[in-house]
Order: C-alpha cells, then structure tokens, then sequence
RNA sequence: GAGCCGCUAGCUCAGGAGGUAGAGCAUCGCCCUUUUAAGGCGAGGGCCCUGGGUUCGAAUCCCAGGCGGCUCACCA
C-alpha cells in the first residue's frame, strides 16, 4: 500500500535472497586492513603499470553509494570515511556464488571486499574484487546522487542522511573537532588542567540567562541545566587549582535563531594571577593557533567578509565605541550624545541608561566590529561577577571579543571580594524581584567559597559554536551543531 | 512571539486563468564483462503537509492549524 515502501519492500526483497544464498544481511565482523585515503594516498598516483606489476592486495569497507552495472559486472562507488575508491566487481574473477550476492547490492548498503588495485581502461584507481563479503542491507533508499539532500528540515533532522549525501557537511564536523581538539592542546600546552563541573544545579549562576528546570524525584527537588560553568570553575581556583578550563555544553531557556541553539558549547578558562588583559593576549594567541592549525591561515573569508587576525586586535572601551561608532551610524546623534552626557552626570550608576546605552551598543556598534576587536571596560552594572576597575568603580576589568559582528567571547577579571559580590548578587536579586527572570541568583556558598579566598584571577568564555562558524564560514548555528533544536515532527 | 516565504513520487523540482498530476534521477523487467551523470528498450509508483470552507468540481481559491527557513524581537 504506502508507496514510501515501495523500494523498501524490493529491498526486503533482496535481503531475503541474501539469506537464501546464506548470507545473513546483517553481518557481525569483518578485517579491515585499508582505507580508501589510505590507498589513494599512497597508489593513487601509481600509474596502469605500476599497479600491475607491483600486485597490490588491499581489504576495504564501506557504504556503496553509486552502483553501475553490466550484465555480468558492475563498477560500485565505495565510500570509506570522507574518502570514496571504486570497486570492480567481475562475475568471471568473483565467481558464482559471490556474483549472485552482486545482484542483490543496492545504493546503500555496506560491503567488505578484498582485491587487486588496478586501473581501468578510463584510468581510473580501482580495486578488481577477489572476494565480496556483504556487511550491512540499506532498506532506504539515497537521495539522488546529483543535486543530493537540499531540503533543510530533512537535512537537520536526518542528519545521518545530510552526512551521507553532503561531503561538505562532514568536512565541517571533522574542521569541528579539529578546533576543539586544537583548543584542547594549547590549554593543556599552558598548563590548564581539564575539568568537569556540574550540568545539573540547585543554583544556575555565572551568567544572566534564564535556565531549563528538570526534576530530582529521589531527592524530590528541582534542579536547573547549567547556564554557565563559571561559579564552580572559580570555586576550584579557590581550592588551589591555578589553570582549568572546561569544554562542556551550556544551556539556556532562550530564543533560536542562527546564533542561537538552546545547547551550545562553552570553552571556560580561568587562571590565577592574571588579569583581563592578560587575556586578551592569550585569545590573540590562542585564535592564531586555532587559525593556523584549522585553516593554514589568519585571514579567510567569513559570509562575504574578508577577517584577518593579524595581531595585535583592536581594543577599544565599551564607552568609546558607542560614542565612535555610534555618532558615525546613529541616525540621531543629538539623542546619542544627550544619552552619554546623562549617563556621565548620573555617575555612571544609572541602571535604566546603562541598558539603553548597551542597547545602543547591541544594535548600532556590535554589527560594525567586523576585524576582531577587543571591547573593554563594561560597566560594572551589567558585569555582576567582574572586578572593578581601580581608576573607577562603575566599570569593570573585562572585554568581550567580537569578530564579524558577532560577539564571540567574554572575560574578565573575576571578583575575588567576597563582600562586594554579596552587594552585586544582592542588587541582582533585587532585579530578579522586580521581575527579571534572568537575573541572577544568590549562591551562599559560592561567597562562603570567595571568603577562602580567592587568588586574583582572570577567566574567560568563548562560544565554540560561533568560533566554529567563523572557521567554517556558516552563517548558521544549526550548520555546525551536529542535531540541533528543533520541534517533534508531526 | 510577529512578518515574509516554503511544504507535490524515495530524492531534486515543474504544474497553480479551478476540470482528480508531470520530468530527471532512483525503483522494477529485458539486453549489456572497464563504467564513472554508463547506455538501449519497456513498466510501476502520489492522503499534491493536515483540517475546514467556496464550487458541479480544489494540488490550484479562502480560513484555521502543523512543520521548516529567513528577517525582526531576546540572548552567547
């Protein structure tokens, strides 16, 4: 009846005559002893000659993702891995048996073969089939080897499906984990130690975000995904770990958007002794590691925009963006620089000019700040967990990193008073009593934590998603997120 | 959450002055032992996203809903 199952039921088919010949459709263990970029690598280059007195054996595996066939023979694509190497499949050198199991391959389905590298008279590096052991029966077909997977819902949602069709996709989860892994070997390079810290809490802190809550039925209590690592990051450099870092996901209650996935990945660094701007040189260094390692470069294309990370970044005061920038995009300039003069004359401690000023910031300036800049001295009022600074207290040690227009990471030095984060939580508990649910929450023990006394420290969070972005040129998050959110079907 | 756009065969897409649906690839049958978008001949395949409405008649027009994309709002 359901026409979806028309090629599945010829494939079911199939597989039944698989069975009949005593192959089971569904092996358990085959000896791989080559890869396809293996070969291509080290024969690919060999010429028709070469190949034939040198005799290579091989035994390979993989998905059969295009299939021609004669009467007697057939040329399959095999893909191994991001790699793909032709197999021929001849009845006269398989034999019967084997050539009876041919019949029954289709688009899909996983081989092990194992065989003589050659060259077709098209020249083309293949390997002459010996022995065919059948692996796995695909009951669904492909999509359509030309134009492939395009529709964005399926792909997203059948991601298997995306990777299989879209070599591209794959290049960018394999650019992916080279970045964190890249990541990875320059903190430890530094002297970082690796940590793991709390995704559930009773007490979501180290950021102002709005938390998922869940449910503890043993302990019959509530508890909260983490929005940040930051609190329990802090309280390990408390406990005398001078260097950690943690690469874990974040979870916020939020909007979705190409920026935005409710899961994202955190890189979290904090080290002890040093400050903000102590940082900013080490992003510098660590985004021209990254580049290098993942891109072979510090300048490449990003949507139509050309980035370049030469060093040293741009630095500029949060203040005197908005005024810069501001006055340059801003299409009232009077209201602007009234704006400024007001929140000048109010000391600086006004909360409702602050957010007009950080909106003005958010929508005017953050779009300009294409080359990577370093954003410095946020007013202490939106920074409830960073050091004042000496020379003036309402604004703070800290810098966000944009790059593209898009902010990409966030440090500071940490507040190391514990009696001047009380009055900061307590502000912000103030607000969260006004009605801002993403305010954050007083944790005691975070302050019992910061009365041990905290070395100064200086930390730093920088979206890998966003960074992967970059370094991949997607203009959407959900291109870099291997199952992004996204609503049940049907 | 709002606006715009999309949803038709397994995949990629036509069709949309209203008359119950087409192509290419894929599939199935026959031929074919060096193809690579293999080829030749033939065939089958559709809850046209869902539910209402208008109409003699709806894939097509109207309303509501679902899912997705983009933009905006909020955030990293």
């Amino acid at each position: 009846m359901d026409e979806a199952n028309d090629q599945r039921q010829q494939r079911i088919k199939k597989l039944e005559e698989l069975r009949s010949l005593g192959v089971n459709p569904f092996g358990t263990h085959f000896e791989v002893t080559d890869r396809a970029g293996q070969l291509i690598q080290l024969h690919g280059k060999k010429t028709k000659e070469e190949l034939e007195r040198a005799g290579l054996r091989c035994r390979i595996a993989g998905r059969i993702v295009a299939l021609r066939r004669f009467g007697k023979a057939a040329f399959a694509l095999l893909q191994d891995g991001a790699d793909r190497v032709q197999v021929y499949l001849k009845k006269d050198t398989l034999g019967e048996h084997a050539y009876r199991i041919c019949v029954a391959l289709d688009v899909g389905d996983w081989i092990g073969v194992s065989g003589l590298l050659f060259r077709t008279k098209t020249d083309e590096f293949t390997v002459d089939a010996r022995e065919l052991t059948f692996l796995s029966k695909a009951l669904r077909p492909l999509p359509e080897k030309w134009h492939g997977l395009t529709d964005v819902e399926t792909r997203y949602r059948q991601r298997y499906v995306d990777l299989i069709a879209n070599p591209a996709i794959h290049e960018i989860f394999v650019t992916r984990s080279r970045i964190i892994g890249s990541m990875r070997t320059f903190l430890i390079e530094k002297g970082f130690l690796e940590v793991e810290t709390p995704m559930m809490q009773s007490i979501p802190g180290g950021a102002t975000a709005r938390p998922f809550v869940t449910h503890h039925n043993a302990l019959g209590m509530d508890l909260y995904l983490r929005v940040a690592p930051e609190l329990y990051l802090k309280r390990l450099i408390v406990g005398g770990l001078p260097r950690v870092f943690e690469i874990n996901r974040n979870f916020r209650n939020e909007g979705i958007s190409t920026i935005h996935n409710p899961e994202f990945t955190m890189l979290e660094f904090y080290v002890a002794y040093a400050d903000y701007t102590d940082l900013m040189t080490f992003t510098e260094e660590l985004f021209t590691r990254l580049a290098q390692d993942v891109l072979g470069a510090t300048t490449f294309a990003y949507q139509g925009m050309q980035i370049n990370l030469t060093r040293p970044w741009r630095r500029l005061p949060w203040l005197q963006a908005i005024r810069e920038v501001g006055m340059q995009e801003n299409a009232n300039p009077t209201a602007l620089l009234s704006l400024l003069a007001q929140y000048t004359k109010a000391g600086k401690k006004d909360a409702k000019l602050v957010a007009e000023l950080d909106e003005t910031f958010q929508k005017i300036v953050e779009p300009k700040l294409i080359q990577p800049t370093f954003i410095t001295d946020y007013p202490t009022e939106l920074s409830p967990l960073a050091r004042r600074k000496d020379a003036d207290p309402s604004l703070t040690d800290r810098f966000e990193l944009y790059v593209a227009g898009r902010e990409i990471a966030n440090a500071f030095s940490e507040l190391n008073d514990p009696l001047d984060q009380r009055q900061r939580f307590e502000a912000q508990v103030a607000r969260r009593q006004a009605g801002d649910e993403e305010a954050h929450a007083l944790d005691e023990d975070f302050l019992r934590a910061l009365e041990y006394g905290m070395p100064p420290t200086a930390g730093e969070g920088i979206g890998i998603d966003r960074v992967v972005m970059l370094f991949t040129n997607q203009a959407s998050i959900r291109d870099v997120i291997l199952f992004p959110q996204l609503r049940p079907e049907k």
